[in-house]
DNA sequence: GCCAACGTTGGC
DNA sequence: GCCAACGTTGGC
């Protein structure tokens, strides 16, 4: 026989499995008129549904709880970064689509293969100072964030270094 | 409120 | 599978 294992792992093990790969960072907007980083800190943690763009949704698909996310408000006067969030709960089913009265209703959205998904985030901290798109578009190592140039994006992923120099822009530190 | 950018839909 | 029309996002 080869010297391959077949182990059954027990429930403890697999606690201590460690992570399938680095921290990765992301950006996520909301309109604050909506729902803004008040809302997420004094509800804790919300389900991030509504998302109907396919790229925003993979990006959300491809997070790992653990992961950090720039909470970013647009269309509004300043837009900008304004706090960090959390990944606590993996893509699953956004339930906004199966419902008629949602504006974010879907009928093309199949309860057994549900095309639109979302993730949970906890709130983590508001940043001292926020960061305004302006100061985003005037810093030239973050010109290649997606903020800055692929402006239509909800939902995106960020360079680790671009996500920490945002972060001390904003006056504070990277989360452990 | 305007409009540029760009993602999605649907006719062919 | 192309691409024009259309709809939405989001800064200004």
């Amino acid at each position: 026989m080869p010297s391959r294992r077949s182990v059954r792992p027990r429930p403890e093990d697999s606690i201590r499995t460690p992570a399938a790969r680095a921290r990765a960072y992301w950006l996520m907007k909301t309109e604050p008129d909506a729902f803004s980083i008040d809302d997420l800190q004094r509800k804790g943690t919300a389900s991030w549904d509504g998302v109907r763009n396919f790229q925003a949704r993979n990006n959300m698909d491809a997070m790992k709880c653990g992961d950090l996310v720039l909470f970013y408000h647009s269309s509004c006067s300043p837009p900008g970064v304004v706090g960090i969030a959390r990944v606590v709960r993996e893509s699953y089913a956004d339930p906004t689509a199966f419902d008629p009265k949602s504006p974010y209703h879907d009928p093309k959205s199949d309860p057994d293969a549900p095309r639109w998904r979302m993730v949970d985030v906890e709130f983590v901290v508001r940043l001292p100072r926020m960061v305004e798109l302006e100061e985003l578009k005037a810093t030239p190592t973050l010109a290649k964030m997606q903020v800055v140039a692929r402006t239509r994006l909800s939902v995106q992923a960020v360079e680790p270094e671009h996500f920490a120099h945002v972060v001390r822009m904003g006056g504070a530190t990277v989360p452990r």
